[in-house]
RNA sequence: GGCUUGGUAGCUCAGUUGGUAGAGCAGAGGAUUGAAAAUCCUUGUGUCGGCGGUUCAAUUCCGUCCCGAGCCA
């Protein structure tokens, strides 16, 4: 039989996680992550990863592994979804999770470079700071002429200046290549989709978000805020930001509740926005879909 | 009751030496190739508390009333 995969997508609090575990329990099957906050360990409140007693009852992989204080990038996901895959892994494969960018990176591949020393962008960033962006965006726009990046858009901006400099050629051309020689995913796959009426939304996340509260998402944080870990990438996440700021200056619990359910709200629309469009998500049926694709 | 002060966009507030107003946040839409739950872009007509008066013209000046805050009784 050929191994399959489901990719399952979908906003935060759509209900994708609990619809994958029946699925893989009934195909005996296991689930992936493909979330990029779940992919830390410790945490789990906030993020609303899978319980211990969820993940007994089907492997799940690439879940609360990655320590403090390392922080993940798409290519290392990548990386360590393609060694997981060396392993003997139960198939068919239910990859969930609403990460847009990790989901591209895995169905489209990306471009390959090496890594870029620490240094380059550090030096990078100093010129930013030191001088603005104009003549970083200048030398942006001189090297590559086609650029869509924007001079605010500084993490980008400086990404594509690190390109340049280093590799000798530009973002624009990198992506032509990498379209061209279409490193696709190397099985077989549909993706299904969950969403709902921001109405509807609402409902759900006034009750995740009262849940993760109540669940400690505050000693969850407090943990590495004690570590002084405030900066860790992941913890500048929603939920997490605003623990932080909880922690930080004596904000009321209601007003963390406040802060944590329209940071959801802003996620659900963001997530929305990229999955919508993608053509090919089905949004509906989901489980005739899976049977059909599995017969 | 008297004095002071405020009432401007859904919220917090700028501002107009008289020519009907603008930021941040929220909301809406969008971008997205190693931070992506991040980052960035686009998008602002609202009886400028009510009613009167002065004026060619009032949100702006004057009067009065209503509502809030503070102080004094």
């Amino acid at each position: 039989m050929k191994k399959k995969c489901i990719f399952v997508l979908g906003p935060t609090a759509s209900g994708k996680s609990a619809w994958a575990l029946l699925q893989a329990e009934k195909y005996k099957g296991s689930i992936i992550n493909i979330d990029s906050v779940q992919l830390y360990k410790g945490l789990i409140i906030g993020s609303a990863a899978p319980t211990e007693e969820e993940k007994r009852k089907i492997p799940h992989y690439l879940y609360s592994y990655v320590e403090a204080p390392k922080e993940m990038t798409a290519g290392d996901y990548l990386k360590d979804f393609y060694q997981l895959l060396e392993s003997n892994i139960r198939f068919p494969l239910f990859i969930v999770g609403g990460t847009g960018f990790y989901i591209q990176a895995l169905e489209k591949g990306m471009f390959n470079i090496e890594p870029v020393p620490i240094e380059f962008r550090k030096s990078i960033e100093e010129e930013l700071a030191a001088r603005g962006a104009e003549g970083l965006y200048a030398e942006l726009k001189e090297k590559d002429p086609d650029t869509k990046i924007h001079i605010n858009d500084h993490y980008r901006l400086v990404r594509a200046i690190e390109i340049i400099r280093y590799t000798g050629t530009t973002p624009t051309e990198l992506n032509k290549k990498s379209s061209e020689n279409k490193n696709e995913f190397p099985f077989e796959y549909i993706k299904v989709g969950f969403d709902f009426d921001k109405s509807d939304f609402e409902e759900r996340v006034k009750r995740r978000t009262k849940k993760i509260i109540e669940a400690g998402i505050i000693e969850e944080t407090t943990k590495f805020y004690n570590l002084n870990l405030a900066d860790w990438a992941p913890l500048q996440s929603v939920g997490y930001k605003e623990t932080v700021e909880f922690l930080r200056s004596s904000k009321s619990k209601e007003w963390l509740f406040e802060a944590i359910n329209q940071s959801t709200m802003q996620l659900i629309k963001k997530q929305k926005t990229w999955f919508k469009r993608d053509k090919s998500v089905l949004w509906s049926n989901q489980e005739q879909s899976l049977a059909q694709f599995l017969a």
